[in-house]
DNA sequence: TTAGATGCAAAGGGTTTGCAACGTC
DNA sequence: GACGTTGCAAACCCTTTGCATCTAA
């Protein structure tokens, strides 16, 4: 199927193209409406999942029953805080082996992988100290 | 809160213990109704939640739309087939420094990480290969 | 001209939740 | 007896889809 170069296309992938974002489909359905506001939910969906198969963003299934969406770029993984959710791009050298590591170990035909840590943030980690001294045991 | 010791969730953590096996909680339901047939859905969903909390389980997010449940096992990462959706269970020791090395770069406090790797298992492989085969251009 | 894309609204489907009854400790 | 848990069914919410219309090429 040959695809069309439409507005609203164009829109949602130059919000994404931006450093750092990793918008929800409604955040983004958000965000594009500035830019064309009569757009539909609908419209945005179909969106991502058309630029997902072109191969030019990611989704992230980081949090319970949604997804997010970023620009792909090469070499980067993630750091999820696990007590606010916020998602920091980390680019990453230190895993530049483990496909063919893989590959050499169990034979098996990879593609690509996904790298994410989890923990808390710095903003977490300074809200649970402060908290602990407030009301100590 | 002082969690209780119930028949359901003794269950659906004696399934999720064999080896290998990550269902989706429709899956499990269906599983679990054969020991205990008046057993709801929502209690399902209720446990699934709960194991997680207490870190017996892990949730993998890697089918759009829905959960897969495993018993936490520790120093595995997985494989995904791209095609069937089969995911393989990989007992990794490559990975053993990727978060003491994730700390020292980025000085973030990590608890655990994710790795999958995404490709074509060797029966989907084969599969192409042969209707290559059968329908040379 | 024509097939891909859009807007709208309804439908889908996995997951959560309120409530009364039940079971564990 | 207290309170965590269950079954049931309805509600939630994110995502998908059918259809008439529009539009990029």
């Amino acid at each position: 199927m040959k695809r069309r170069n439409t507005h609203q296309r164009q829109v949602i992938l130059d919000i994404l193209r931006q450093e750092h974002v990793h918008p929800t489909a409604d955040q983004l359905y958000e965000e594009v409406k500035k830019a064309v506001p009569a757009i539909s939910k609908g419209t945005v969906y179909r969106n991502l999942k058309i630029l997902e198969e072109m191969g030019l963003i990611n989704v992230l299934k980081l949090e319970r029953n949604r997804h997010q969406y970023e620009y792909r770029r090469v070499n980067h993984s993630h750091f999820h805080c696990e007590s606010c959710g916020a998602i920091f791009d980390i680019d990453v050298r230190f895993d530049a082996e483990l496909d063919s590591n893989f590959i050499s170990l169990t034979g098996f035909q990879v593609s690509h992988h996904n790298l994410e840590f989890h923990g808390l943030c710095q903003d977490c980690q300074n809200k649970q100290k402060n908290k602990t001294e407030e009301e100590p045991n």
